[in-house]
DNA sequence: CGCGTTTGACCGGCGC
DNA sequence: GCGCCGGTCAAACGCG
């Protein structure tokens, strides 16, 4: 739980959020049930708990900003679930092989455009990340937390360019083909369409535009997931989080609502920053203030480290990675 | 000449 | 039904 100091700014008590960031698949239910629920007996102490002096009308705008929080929380979650997914919880050799089978069954690159789109034939992880609707699919009942990582299709990335380079292009070490470009209406910069090129089967998809708002961030939306390795060991993630951060990146969270862009490098006095907040200015400044807290700051890093050790599959993981560092005796 | 990029046209979804 | 818009295709083009 960390104590945010929403209250301070709606003037009226504090208020305890939960912005718990845990990788169990019931997590990202959590935070809407209690937005949902803010007033459950059962929570621990510690817990969200509405000052009995507030008035009705601060107990909305609270209420308001309590489910806009929660709702971050759990694209936060989504986040992270993701990058877990990437970088540790690999596809299994089962989901792999599934995974080329689909493709394979499926047709190959259409020799006319109308074949291709009139397929009758259930679409792939990537086709249906790519008709926006892959981040939407519910966890089947029972869904384990690999499972629940798998079906977190859509992931964006925001990196730092030089405003005067006009190539869409974000080195993340993989290869990709560009099949288009496009201006759309809600920026004037085009957006760039690529493919991986890597792998002739491989589903993910790219699109790249620039930040509306910063001419100077790139946004990188990624869609699907690579079905083989990353050409140059890198991973998915930019290279500024497996190249020793020489490179300014950010991961932003979400899609559908207000986008909340946190600079992850450690650029002058380092650490999380927010780049930018699409739709929600308010959700920025409050975030700003929230994030620059030593409180939150140092929450943060518990909350996460507490998540991660309490998580077996990652504690597994590591000790496996440590174990092959080591020299064989 | 082969390969990757560019770019205009086309398609399908969605809102009115 | 119509128009808008995002996504995709594929011929044309450019480069090594």
């Amino acid at each position: 739980m960390l104590l945010m100091d929403s209250a301070r700014h709606a003037g009226c008590s504090p208020v305890c959020l939960d912005l718990s960031v845990g990788l169990s698949p019931s997590t990202p239910k959590t935070g809407a049930r209690m937005a949902a629920e803010p007033e459950r007996p059962d929570l621990p102490a510690g817990g969200c708990r509405m000052a009995s002096s507030m008035t009705d009308e601060q107990a909305k705008t609270l209420e308001a900003k309590f489910t806009q929080v929660s709702e971050l929380n759990r694209r936060l979650t989504e986040t992270i679930a993701y990058l877990y997914a990437s970088q540790i919880a690999r596809p299994s050799p089962d989901f792999a092989d599934s995974t080329r089978a689909s493709q394979a069954a499926s047709p190959p690159p259409a020799a006319s455009r109308k074949r291709s789109r009139d397929s009758s034939e259930p679409p792939n992880s990537g086709d249906a990340a790519a008709s926006g609707k892959a981040e939407a699919v519910e966890s089947p009942p029972g869904d384990d937390f690999e499972g629940s990582c798998r079906q977190i299709k859509v992931s964006r990335v925001c990196t730092r360019i030089d405003p005067s380079d006009t190539t869409l292009t974000v080195k993340d070490g993989y290869q990709w083909r560009k099949y288009g470009q496009k201006v759309t209406r809600d920026n004037p910069s085009p957006r760039a369409y690529f493919r991986c090129a890597y792998a002739p089967s491989c589903p993910v998809k790219k699109k790249v535009q620039r930040s509306a708002e910063d001419s100077s961030v790139l946004v990188a939306t990624y869609e699907g997931e690579h079905n083989h390795p990353c050409p140059t060991r890198t991973g998915e993630l930019p290279s500024c989080a497996t190249r020793g951060g020489s490179v300014p990146c950010s991961i932003s969270i979400n899609s559908s609502g207000p986008t909340i862009t946190l600079d992850l490098t450690k650029n002058g006095a380092g650490g999380v920053r927010v780049l930018e907040a699409a739709g929600a200015p308010d959700l920025k400044k409050l975030l700003c203030q929230e994030i620059a807290s030593a409180e939150f700051r140092t929450a943060l890093v518990e909350q996460m480290a507490s998540s991660l050790t309490r998580d077996s599959k990652f504690t597994d993981a590591l000790a496996a990675a440590i174990l092959k560092q080591l020299p064989d005796y």
